[in-house]
DNA sequence: CATACTGTAATAAAATATATTACAAATGTA
DNA sequence: TACATTTGTAATATATTTTATTACAGTATG
């Protein structure tokens, strides 16, 4: 199963793209994502801690974009949420006295390794604009 | 997060591939994964349904390559394991009422399909028998 | 000073992944 | 034939991760 984080925040950053003039609340982006508010905000939390986005707090406050969504590459956006990209490792250590068992997990980290190239060029092409133009 | 299962099952190929005369008992697999015989059993199953390996009951049994390992690519293994690489989805229904909630999941998935095109051509470039060969 | 927000912690619920137990059926071998 | 070993598979349990909820202190606005 792979976490929505990306998922949510790429909307969140597109609901601000397209209102870059208002500060919104994390009610009205829950309500666009059908998601609790609360995780909304620890989502936003995490923007704030890259300076993409700035909030206001009390009344009539929220949060808009910092940076220009020209300026945003989904590739940034990947990094903040997802770390990399790869197909999973198997949970337990492998048996280091077997030779497959002991070479494993590098082995597919460095397939993993040359997949995150090859992903992050095709999102370091997209900005946030260009996304958000889709809708 | 990601199962384990295309690590586990080029981990259970990349052994086959090492004895390729032999049939290897899942019990023996198990232990250099360092994983339940049943979850190994249950992948090889998987494998058998795509005629990559065959399976022998009863003593002395155990499961060896149907087909060569330069014959088999890390894409085939990851379409059996993996249907398609994507950064997810939020859970939730987006809400159809809103511009961005009602195109994102179909934003998101020209996105990710044409992550899986460029993933797919490098592990199509990669058969088990380069794999196997770097250990 | 009332209202509407954010920020954050604590806890609960839901979903998924992995592990274990159990046993029927198959097959080799003494 | 009887026994040991192995697959195949179902049922159930445990662990882990993800999402949801509740609660409330703090902050700004009117």
């Amino acid at each position: 199963m792979i976490s929505g984080k990306f998922a949510i925040t790429t909307h969140i950053l597109t609901l601000l793209t397209k209102f870059p003039n208002d500060y919104l609340s994390s009610e009205f982006i829950a309500g666009s994502i059908n998601l609790n508010p609360v995780l909304v905000r620890k989502e936003i939390a995490n923007l704030k801690a890259h300076h993409i986005v700035e909030s206001k707090e009390g009344k009539n406050g929220g949060t808009k974009l910092a940076v220009d969504a020209s300026k945003i590459t989904l590739k940034e956006i990947f990094e903040m949420t997802f770390e990399n990209i790869n197909l999973g490792y198997a949970k337990n250590q492998p048996n280091p006295d077997c030779p497959v068992g002991k070479k494993i997990n590098q082995n597919l980290s460095s397939l993993y390794a040359d997949m995150n190239q090859k992903v992050s060029l095709q999102l370091e092409g997209i900005t946030l604009e260009d996304f958000s133009n889709q809708f």
